[in-house]
DNA sequence: GTGGTCTAGACCACA
DNA sequence: GTGGTCTAGACCACA
């Protein structure tokens, strides 16, 4: 269900925190499930267990989920949080489309070239 | 000319690679222009010649300025530069469009919300 | 593995980088091997770590190994990087060939006794 | 006569060194003749007069030229030049030959690509 | 523990 | 003066 790259520059701990907003945004993990304990998704990641630590830290701090001591960590779905996603990313837009104003790029120019080639579904990440 | 943000999370040698690709790109630094040296700007901004030295060589490593030993750093505008940093941006665009559709957010809402507010100038920070 | 010469002109990271390019092109440290860390390293070689931290870096934006942060740094092999160091040798040769093409030196007595000499192993130094 | 070039890594003084080197070995500056001054040269090339004094002094030391005190600097043709610069290139193929054969690749490939393309006349200099 | 950034300061080649 | 390398050592984020 997670599968990290590591050809990615982030943090790890930061893609952990993205795959389950979007699995939790999207319903794929319902509310009140019970998410992999701490130990058990370090081990299938093989990874540190401060890193899951902290990515469950995080996905909390932003309300994905909350924790129960000694039970666990369960998803909180709040219908408010896609629109708080989608707030965010409509100003990481804006930003680009005013860094491009500066340097004089056409905004119109950009948008078109990005829906278009994201309409076409060749949306790679880099 | 150059100032920096300590509240900015980017490390200031990023920062300063940043500025000048700006400058250059917008032609307020026009070609063959000699950039400050790495000690006189080091004392202007009050930090390491060091953290200069590898923002400098950032730049030319990307080809926005050249160096030449014992004279000095130059700035080397090359229009394919541009046009560069404009794939750059369209690729971010699209990247952001593609984490909307896998949420179901529509891409013309976010774009016109995007580009409306961006037209109405409510954007820079920085 | 890695020994510095410091009676080489050339700085001592790019010796470093150099010394593991060709351990990488070679097979000699496979792919996904992690490489010595940047303070262990420093400590075997009795240099600052800083100038390791220089060699890891160039390696990873030539492509030849990719860092995890916190984790260290690993070893990417990919065929093109063989391809490009050939096509660099191909370079060289051509760029002395052209130098003695204008000193109307025979290329083809150039090439057949640096071939006689290099067949019969009285090259290395290094 | 001399034209440097700013996008070459090389230090100015090497590339003049390099172009007088040329020049004398291919006939082009006859025995005797009495090289620009210093301070004419520099002025021309506007360059730092120490650069040229730099160049001057290599190309004394290597034979290429000597020095009047109070007159100038004159041509020294020697035709065991030629034969010198012959066998640094040969040595500079056979380090070449040398990298290649410890990465494996084929040393005959490797020259007849080579002398291919530069009969082809492409023989660009990066 | 591991990499990344930064400071303070030295030394060198080059111009 | 100008860039480039290097040391010694600190501090931070991440694992």
């Amino acid at each position: 269900m997670i599968v990290l790259d590591y050809s990615d520059t982030r943090p790890i701990y930061e893609q952990i925190v993205d795959k389950f907003q979007t699995y939790i945004l999207k319903g794929v993990l319902k509310p009140d499930t019970q998410l992999m304990s701490v130990r058990n998704l370090a081990m299938e990641l093989s990874i540190n267990p401060n890193t899951i630590q902290k990515a469950y830290a995080e996905l909390e701090r932003q309300g994905f989920i909350y924790t129960i001591k000694g039970r666990g960590n369960f998803v909180r779905y709040d219908r408010r949080l896609l629109e708080i996603k989608k707030r965010e990313l409509i100003e990481k837009i804006k930003d680009i489309l005013a860094e491009a104003e500066e340097l004089n790029i056409s905004k119109e120019e950009l948008l078109s070239e990005a829906g278009q080639k994201a309409t076409e579904g060749d949306l790679g990440n880099d």
